[in-house]
DNA sequence: CCTCAGATTTACT
DNA sequence: GTAAATCTGAGGT
């Protein structure tokens, strides 16, 4: 597929002092870099501030967990959820506002090894081998597909947390757009890995910055409601890319009932 | 392809 | 106590 060349500009500031439903669609084909791993972003949630979005980590006011959101612009804000998963944001609006827009999905564009190494499946406790017995390999379109594999795909973890993503230097501080794409681009399977351009390989590792990359057409533009959430059904802040790949399945929000809790009584089950 | 259930921290009722 | 901005492997269709 001949995709047009992504742009290593960093995005100001300015670009995120918007509400986090403006700036989400404007994120979908931005770049995301964090050390040696670049993801194109496919799919994003806005989420808003406190007592105006009810499906917000914010909708109740500040707590510990939540400060960053509450922070100026353009910082990462990581949670950790569901006891297991980190899910990666950028923050919104100007400080003491609260919202941000949730990263979902993305292509990886640079540091491919990187990224399958950091998805491959955990070993068994024994140490012995997958923990299937059977080497499974992640696809690559998978690579970052969903938040948390996102933010495990980049690297992002609870230290993140609060980290700028806003490039404040020089742009000549940049590493120049080397294009020899001699350590990456090694096509396999899902055949859209069109030997990336190998540049910001030269950044150093632990620093993050949003790139202008290659902004979707407003026509491959798609939106709806947010995945996973039980409330504000009727707000349509989920945006992607319409067919591309790497973006997420829609599930609609199930309540998981806990398996030792009690069961109801009385229910008819309906079938 | 699909649905189910388990893993397991955090914040709030 | 329990729902939550989730992922994964198992097993059925």
């Amino acid at each position: 597929m001949g995709r047009g060349e992504l742009s290593a500009a960093p995005l100001p500031r300015s670009f995120f002092d918007r509400p986090s439903h403006e700036v989400a669609p404007d994120l979908l084909g931005r770049v995301l870099v964090h050390g040696p791993v670049a993801v194109r972003l496919t799919e994003v949630e806005a989420y808003g501030g406190p007592g105006e979005d009810p499906a917000a980590h914010t909708y109740r006011g500040r707590t510990p967990r939540n400060a960053v959101m509450f922070g100026p612009p353009g910082h990462l804000y990581v949670y950790f959820t569901y006891g297991m998963h980190f899910c990666a944001n950028l923050v919104c609006l100007p400080e003491g506002s609260g919202s941000a827009v949730l990263l979902r999905a993305g292509e990886i564009i640079t540091g491919l090894d990187e990224a399958r190494a950091r998805r491959a499946p955990a070993l068994a406790p024994d140490g012995r081998g997958p923990a299937t017995g059977k080497a499974k390999v992640v696809p690559d379109r998978d690579l970052a597909r969903g938040p948390a594999r996102l933010a495990v795909a980049l690297g992002l973890l609870r230290e993140h947390n609060g980290l700028d993503a806003i490039w404040e230097g020089s742009p000549a501080a940049l590493p120049p757009l080397a294009e020899d794409g001699t350590g990456h681009g090694t096509e396999d399977g899902t055949g859209h890995g069109t030997g990336h351009a190998a540049w910001l390989t030269g950044l150093p590792h632990g620093f993050a910055a949003v790139l202008e990359g290659r902004p979707a057409g407003p026509g491959t533009i798609r939106s709806g409601p947010r995945t996973g959430v039980s409330t504000a059904k009727d707000t349509p802040w989920r945006f992607w890319v319409g067919d591309d790949p790497t973006v997420s399945p829609y599930r609609v929000h199930v309540p998981r009932r806990r398996s030792s809790a009690a069961t109801s009584v009385g229910e008819a089950p309906s079938s």
